[in-house]
DNA sequence: ATGCATGAGCT
DNA sequence: GCTCATGCATA
């Protein structure tokens, strides 16, 4: 199964083996049948620490193909002014529901813009516009799509007073493409079938001749879109600190402005670029919009009226000790994605809820994709050891066939903002006469006494 | 600024 | 049960 839509099935990366250890050494028998039962190894669920930190990949046993592109080197530089004024990126804006959020009443500022909060009943219906104003606005905004409109950028409504739209299903296509700036990792898959083909001749031979196309706004390209990103989450931030605005601030009066409001986290990761590609481009239009509106006002903090609603009360928020996310980050660089029977025996293990460690990991992937964890060669280096590591452990990660071993595609990177660096990660292939000795060079010494 | 949590849509 | 977008609560 693709997930994300990326079928990558047979990237031909590869880890050069070394003599040493036979896999056995990593996982006795009964660790063995441990996996099989998809359990953790006894062994390493006492303690992954020394197993997992202990062992390294020489870079120079890793060969990695070249990157498809590096987003950090743009054409040419745009200048904060010049891509604020410029086009701003021609992007879709998803479904937003128009809901209105829960917000954070306080401040962050105390003493200055105050909030004027309603009951959710007395908000207007200006006040709580729907997801068709929304839509309205990026029609008059002339924002354009500059391609097909990728699953992720589906925007998630989140609240339960205000009733939600139907969030736009996903693209039934197989494999929606990717985001503009994420570069061709592999060759275009085929066709699924004639009609498919059929379909793709047709269009490419639909004449496009000036006369029949409207103008439309040149869409920018993905690495200029990335470098207006950017551009633009910086100047954001330095404008709204000079209007005296706070993140909070900010993501209030947007709702004034473009009908939904934004949590202060939102706007703090938007100008930490620490969204995914496709949710900063989701928020492009909507933030140039309010920093347009905003400059051009008199009295910017007008717009700073609030609207509060009704927000279910959450379940208390679990505080883990660093001794246990310690733990649990061994885990997950050991496994980072541990089957329903691994979670339950993790949390048993570490006296937490089930859903504790569900969601921990569950963060932890998305964190893992989101953020720039690592230089893109640390990353591969990182994977690598991950797959090196989980292989034995993880068969729903492997293929057996009579070649060997072969990875079936670690999880690809759908989130991610390219612009600030973050690497592909490429789905390994270990050559089925290395597949062995590629764990053994990565077998901590300590582990030495669990070969058979 | 970020960790844990929620919920829609999906497989 | 996952991903993804999002936010409350807190460090």
């Amino acid at each position: 199964m693709a997930r994300q839509g990326l079928g990558y099935t047979d990237w031909p990366y590869e880890v050069d083996s070394a003599p040493g250890y036979s896999q056995s050494q990593v996982f006795g028998h009964q660790q063995q049948q441990q996996q099989q039962l998809g359990q953790f190894p006894s062994a390493v669920l006492q303690e992954p620490s020394a197993f997992v930190h202990n062992a390294f990949v020489p870079p120079q046993q890793l060969r990695f193909p070249a990157l498809g592109g590096d987003y950090r080197q743009p054409g040419p530089e745009v200048s904060e002014q010049q891509a604020y004024s410029g086009n701003w990126c021609q992007v879709i804006v998803p479904d937003y529901a128009g809901q209105v959020l829960g917000v954070n009443m306080t401040p962050q500022t105390p003493g200055r813009s105050p909030l004027v909060a309603k009951p959710v009943e007395q908000v207007t219906g200006q006040e709580m516009r729907s997801a068709h104003d929304f839509d309205a606005f990026a029609s008059e905004q002339k924002i354009m799509q500059p391609q097909p409109s990728p699953g992720h950028l589906v925007g998630a409504p989140r609240l339960a007073t205000c009733p939600a739209l139907p969030r736009p299903r996903r693209p039934a296509a197989p494999c929606p493409p990717a985001p503009p700036s994420f570069p061709p990792r592999r060759r275009p898959l085929p066709p699924r079938n004639a009609e498919v083909a059929r379909k793709k001749r047709r269009t490419a031979a639909k004449p496009r001749g000036p006369a029949q196309q409207p103008r439309r706004p040149r869409a920018l390209g993905p690495r200029a879109l990335a470098t207006d990103l950017e551009a633009f989450a910086k100047l954001l931030k330095q404008k709204r600190v000079a209007l005296g605005f706070t993140q909070a601030d900010l993501g209030i009066s947007l709702g004034k402005l473009c009908g939904r409001v934004f949590s202060q986290t939102t706007i703090c990761r938007f100008e930490a670029l620490q969204l995914s590609f496709g949710n900063m481009c989701a928020l492009l239009p909507v933030l140039k919009r309010w920093l347009a509106e905003v400059e051009a006002s008199d009295n910017p903090h007008e717009k700073l009226q609030g609207v509060v609603v009704n927000v279910a009360k959450r379940k208390n928020r679990t505080s883990l000790s660093d001794e246990t996310r310690q733990s649990l980050e061994n885990w997950y660089s050991v496994c980072p994605r541990p089957t329903a029977q691994q979670i339950t025996q993790l949390s048993t293990s570490l006296e937490l809820h089930r859903d504790v460690v569900r969601v921990w990991f569950c963060n932890r992937r998305q964190k893992g994709k989101r953020l720039d964890e690592n230089s893109a060669e640390e990353k591969n280096q990182h994977l690598a050891f991950q797959y090196i590591q989980c292989h034995p452990q993880m068969p729903q990660y492997v293929e057996h066939d009579q070649q060997g071993l072969h990875m079936q595609g670690m999880t690809l990177p759908a989130q991610g903002f390219p612009g600030s660096g973050h690497p592909v990660l490429p789905a390994m292939y270990v050559p089925p006469s290395q597949s062995t000795e590629a764990y053994n060079q990565v077998l901590p010494h300590g582990l030495h006494h669990f070969r058979d």
